[in-house]
DNA sequence: CGATGCTA
DNA sequence: TAGCATCGG
């Protein structure tokens, strides 16, 4: 995740009314490792309940989902499932830059460094299973539908909007692209309040292409190049030199020899993106809020305010009158999309 | 992060 | 009521 692609792709500012009826397929542990790193007090702890259970992946879902349907877009949450084996490497050292950033942290603390412990502890955040069943179960409740993908979840997003079975894939990470998302959209938590009528980004796969002058398969290229969660990339290598590079149009094995990449892996690494696990999900429909769960599990399970919680339920139902637009599937059967729960697979 | 309160 | 501060669990 976090491919460097901020200087080679450009997008276009996506007001609210143009996102208002739209489906989108979140990535949800995307997502929810940003409430985990962000949503803390001024002291940098994390929320939690009386019991010292962790409440911040809750609130996050929560006022993120009700916001968005607010605005009238449909977010379907996408999970990851079990992680390709070629991301040990990446999940191995997001493990010890966590060691290392809490070590950080307690000497932070012992010097009296408030700001540097707060920023440290940001990066400490680890998404348990829990946090992550608690959240899936707090969307049923809003209606949401979610999704369990058997891999991972950028991917699935991908897929969801490739088929057509959502309008666009919603991550502040560029993977989506190389999955072959047609349609990414970054920056979906920007605040209203913020700009007017401020929206997300939208970036058009094809467009980008286009622009780029490059395929689908080049674009993976770029990325096997800078590195991928499933390869280091070589070194020297950013994602400006990377494009100039491919824009020569060698050929997917000259340009490994080029940068010295090994084939093999480089090979294994673009089959990831291209042909990815994921499933074909005929997915769910968005049902009504269920007050009472909703209430239950923020207001009596974990202490939320019940003004508060009862308000952005309002907010939320509002958005919901919001006539949903068609989906691409959809519009090419004919009818209206009906998606269902997990999609059949174990949530 | 997103919601709410306070201030001018 | 816009803009900033701080609260939320």
């Amino acid at each position: 995740m976090g491919l460097p692609f901020k200087d080679i792709v450009q997008s276009e500012q996506l007001a609210w009314s143009a996102l208002a009826g739209r489906t989108v397929a979140v990535d949800g542990y995307n997502a929810i490792y940003q409430f985990l790193a962000t949503v803390r007090q001024a002291d940098g702890e994390p929320f939690s309940d009386s019991r010292g259970r962790p409440t911040s992946h809750l609130m996050g879902v929560f006022y993120r989902t009700t916001a968005l349907l607010g605005e009238g877009v449909r977010p379907v949450w996408v999970f990851d499932g079990r992680p390709p084996d070629l991301k040990a490497g990446t999940l191995r050292s997001r493990f010890r830059a966590k060691e290392r950033a809490e070590e950080q942290r307690q000497e932070a603390l012992a010097a009296g460094d408030l700001e540097t412990a707060r920023r440290k502890a940001a990066q400490t955040s680890r998404l348990t299973p829990t946090m992550a069943e608690e959240a899936i179960e707090l969307l049923g409740s809003l209606g949401i539908p979610t999704v369990r993908a058997p891999s991972e979840g950028e991917a699935q997003a991908a897929r969801m909007a490739a088929t057509g079975v959502v309008w666009a894939s919603a991550s502040e990470d560029y993977d989506g692209l190389l999955f072959g998302a047609p349609r990414l959209v970054r920056g979906l938590a920007a605040r209203r309040s913020k700009g007017i009528d401020a929206g997300a980004q939208l970036i058009d796969r094809d467009r980008l292409l286009a622009t780029l002058g490059i395929d689908g398969d080049e674009l993976i290229l770029i990325g096997i190049i800078v590195g991928t969660d499933f390869n280091e990339g070589a070194p020297g290598y950013g994602p400006k030199k990377a494009l100039k590079l491919v824009q020569e149009h060698l050929g997917w094995d000259a340009t490994l020899a080029r940068v010295g990449i090994d084939p093999k892996e480089g090979a294994d690494v673009g089959e990831i993106f291209r042909h990815p696990d994921t499933v074909d999900v005929s997915v769910s429909e968005f049902r009504p809020i269920d007050d009472a769960a909703v209430l239950r599990r923020l207001v009596d399970d974990h202490g939320f305010s019940e003004e508060r919680v009862r308000s952005a339920i309002d907010r939320a139902r509002r958005g919901l009158r919001i006539a949903p637009r068609p989906t691409p599937a959809a519009i090419d059967r004919g009818r209206q999309t009906v998606l269902d729960g997990f999609g059949g697979a174990a949530a």
